[in-house]
RNA sequence: GCGCGGGUGGCGGAAUUGGCAGACGCGCUAGGCUCAGAACCUAGUGGUAGCAAUACUAUGCGGGUUCAACUCCCGCCUCGCGCACCA
């Protein structure tokens, strides 16, 4: 849409293109099973999805404050705004009040949190994302009577310990009371004139530093139910209105904002915890004095009949005591908010509902669907979807009763396509449904997923969202979708992460072009552990080039070796390198077995190929064993260089693929050493190394240990101590 | 403010989880090859002092535990990311 090109060329182009640069990578992807989330054979399952959320109302239409970005001229999903702006294209995000429609993730808060418990091997960071998003909160919701009318004015508060030190009530300008509080007031013009003000202050300035809290009285008081206090009503800038109640009870000496405010406004300060160890009469008036509220756990003070208490067995009591007296009841709350999936865009799969006269909102059956997206010319946002103006989509039956109906014209979220694709996968040409559930529960969950962290918390918690709502259908019998999950690094180059913007790109066909797939691959894995993001080097890509010549030379060099004499004992030095050569079969393996651990692995195979150098540096080599090293190295290689790797096995007379071949496997003999090197320290400080044989007692060793000359040295007239034995590593002189 | 990660040579990064810090690569220096250059080969390369053997010093800073600390504990500094007046 930005570019003026129809969605579906534009899409279907670069599918083409990056399915050809993927190939050309030579990545081994199984195409057979390729899904395309915009093609009706695909986005009908999406939309058969829908229905069934609908069916079970979790999915529903409500009217709401949303976000509006007005250059994309459609809502978005909270997880879609990000500091205030919209994550697209960075305009700031309005409020706008508009019917649209909702999936009910909220109805799963609970497990969504408590699952994540089972994903044991997920990035703490990605679980912690997602706990606080979902941000769980336990307290008691409280009734303050206004003073002199009927109203109440519920608050939501977490610290229960605390309600005795509430001085005032906040309000947000929204909360429905407002109105009434204010009627009366001698002020009533300033007040509002304040709100105007509030209203104007766009959401993204709260996260400013520099965000001033303001306020301004209303003339009423309540009075606080636990010890008949009467306190004063304000409306402040700082009170939400889309969390609790948009009414705070405030309890400025033990909540730093509430003091800050209360210090503006000459606000009364009352303690009514003090921290365990502590003694009120001296720390008390300090504390307020100096801006800082004590907001940790204490006991309680100035807090009638539960004065004494430990903050965490009062919070209880009060509670009990609040729902005895019905005065308020326990109440949890999140900060997630349920999924909005209506858009007003084009270019997305068309929610399956129509509007009848007389039926109302009526859902479509299932053989009714795909509803198919339609042809337009006009696919340029105006505000409402370019659906409604097409006629041929307009107008429908009404599945219910027949009579001329119209169609909801929003399309869904593009992430409700990708929350279930991973299904698909295991049956993607599938006809009759979405998928095959016994398939699926053969195959799935998936064993490791790979992404950026980017996806933290709005696809990996929708997709976790709608397995369980699968699951609940009987459709899936895993509660988690993605048992592993690895967030990769970003590649930065200049500093900055690649993007077209930046101008920092750098191609991979170029690269492709002139050094070959292999260079690149191995590069980029070469570059750094995978999940931290890794600086672009021309010269790093170079280095890796001059290595892979360095290996095909070995190749060549084989080619013109002379078959020479076999069954001889191997020499000293062909024994040096066969135990390198298994030593790095063994590590290779471990670090591509244990974790993603391709850097260091192939670090590792470079110092064998180094060896192999230095070895015919220093004398001859046979072609029996040049030969196995050749052959090991390409093996090793194979998973990164699978082209030069093929060819090589080609070369060295292997029949078919050297991707049938076995992994090369560490022959012990060749591991177990008879002689070794360790270090010998004096106090911890390596003073020099020595050859030990194996089956040297520990006395053998220390003896040896003590008459070497360096050790005299540096022992000079001092008598060892102690002396400790790290088996096969070193040996410590104390003295 | 809360929650995650990091901090090791000129640079990217290793260190088998408490046991020889700096593997591997880049860069740099010297030498070889060459008419010359590129490429390639060989050697060297944390810092300070020394011709050298060697000595001292060194993993953000300060303490601690230990025969031994990049690694564990306590207290700071700093950078990156996520969330954020969530009551």
């Amino acid at each position: 849409i930005k570019h003026k090109i129809h969605p579906r060329d534009w899409t279907l182009k670069n599918i083409k293109r990056m399915t050809q640069q993927l190939k050309s990578w030579g990545l081994g992807y199984d195409w057979e099973r390729e899904v395309t989330t915009c093609l009706p054979d695909y986005y009908a399952w999406t939309q058969w999805l829908f229905l069934r959320l609908y069916s079970k109302g979790l999915a529903y239409r409500k009217e709401a404050v949303v976000n509006w970005c007005d250059s994309c001229k459609t809502v978005l999903a909270n997880e879609q705004v990000v500091d205030g702006k919209c994550e697209r294209c960075s305009t700031e995000v309005k409020q706008k009040k508009l019917k649209q429609w909702f999936l009910k993730i909220t109805d799963y808060a609970d497990r969504l949190l408590e699952d994540l418990n089972l994903l044991e091997e997920w990035p703490q960071r990605v679980k912690a994302m997602q706990e606080n998003w979902i941000g769980k909160s336990c307290g008691v919701e409280i009734n303050f009577p206004v003073k002199g009318s009927g109203v109440n004015l519920n608050c939501f508060t977490t610290r229960v310990d605390t309600i005795f030190g509430a001085t005032f009530i906040a309000l947000n300008w929204e909360h429905p009371a407002v109105k009434e509080l204010i009627n009366e007031a001698e002020n009533k013009k300033d007040i509002e004139l304040f709100i105007e003000k509030v209203k104007k202050q766009p959401s993204s300035a709260r996260l400013l530093d520099s965000f001033e809290k303001e306020g301004i009285f209303t003339g009423k008081f309540a009075l606080n139910p636990l010890n008949g206090e009467k306190i004063p009503i304000w409306i402040a800038n700082y009170v939400l209105s889309g969390y609790g109640t948009g009414a705070i009870m405030c309890v400025p000496a033990h909540d730093g904002r509430d003091l800050e405010f209360a210090l503006k406004y000459g606000l009364a300060v009352k303690k009514v915890i003090k921290a365990q160890d502590s003694d009120f009469e001296t720390e008390s008036e300090d504390e307020v004095s100096s801006g800082s509220a004590y907001e940790g756990q204490g006991i309680l003070i100035n807090s009638g009949d539960f004065n004494g208490l430990a903050s965490e067995e009062a919070k209880a009591r009060i509670a009990d005591y609040i729902e005895k007296n019905k005065i308020g009841r326990r109440l949890t709350q999140y900060k997630l908010r349920d999924w909005l999936v209506s858009r007003q865009r084009y270019w997305g799969a068309p929610i399956p509902i129509v509007y009848c006269e007389s039926c109302g909102e009526v859902a479509l059956r299932d053989e009714d669907l795909p509803v198919l997206l339609p042809e337009v010319k006009e696919f340029l946002p105006t505000g409402k979807s370019p659906l409604t103006y097409i006629k041929d989509f307009m107008e429908v039956k009404c599945p219910k009763c027949g009579a001329q109906a119209r169609r909801e014209t929003d399309t869904m979220d593009t992430f409700v396509d990708s929350s279930w694709y991973y299904l698909r996968y295991i049956s993607p040409k599938e006809q009759n449904k979405p998928f095959v559930s016994s398939d699926v529960n053969n195959w799935l969950p998936v064993d490791q997923y790979v992404g950026g962290v980017e996806h933290a918390i709005l696809h990996l918690m929708y997709s976790r969202f709608i397995n369980k709502f699968l699951q609940d259908e009987g459709l899936v019998n895993f509660p988690e979708p993605f048992k592993k999950l690895f967030t990769q690094g970003m590649i930065v180059k200049d500093g900055f992460k690649m993007s077209k913007s930046k101008g920092n790109v750098v191609a991979p066909d170029y690269i492709i072009d002139k050094y070959g797939a292999d260079t690149m691959r191995l590069y980029i894995l070469f570059m750094g552990p995978p999940q931290k993001d890794a600086e672009w080097q021309d010269e790093g890509l170079q280095g890796i080039w001059r290595f892979m010549q360095r290996a095909l030379r070995l190749v060549d060099i084989l080619e013109d070796c002379d078959s020479g004499k076999s069954g001889n004992e191997p020499s000293v030095l062909e024994i040096g390198l066969l135990k390198k050569i298994h030593l790095t079969i063994k590590e290779v393996t471990r670090d591509l077995e244990g974790g993603f651990q391709f850097n260091t692995a192939i670090s590792r195979i470079m110092e064998l190929v180094n060896q192999v150098y230095r070895g015919m540096n220093e004398g001859v080599l046979r072609r029996e064993i040049l030969e196995e090293t050749v052959d090991v190295i390409f093996l090793l290689l194979a998973p990164f260089t699978p082209h030069i790797s093929e060819e090589v096995n080609a070369r060295l007379g292997h029949k078919g693929s050297i991707l049938l071949r076995d992994w090369p496997r560490v022959d012990q003999k060749y591991l177990l050493e008879k002689e070794l090197e360790i270090a010998v320290s004096v106090n911890g400080k390596v003073k020099d190394r020595m050859v030990i044989s194996v089956d040297w007692t520990k006395d053998l060793i220390e003896d040896k240990a003590l008459s070497l000359g360096k050790i005299k040295k540096a022992l000079s007239a001092s008598k060892p101590k102690k002396i400790i034995y790290i088996d096969k590593k070193l040996l410590n002189i104390v003295v």
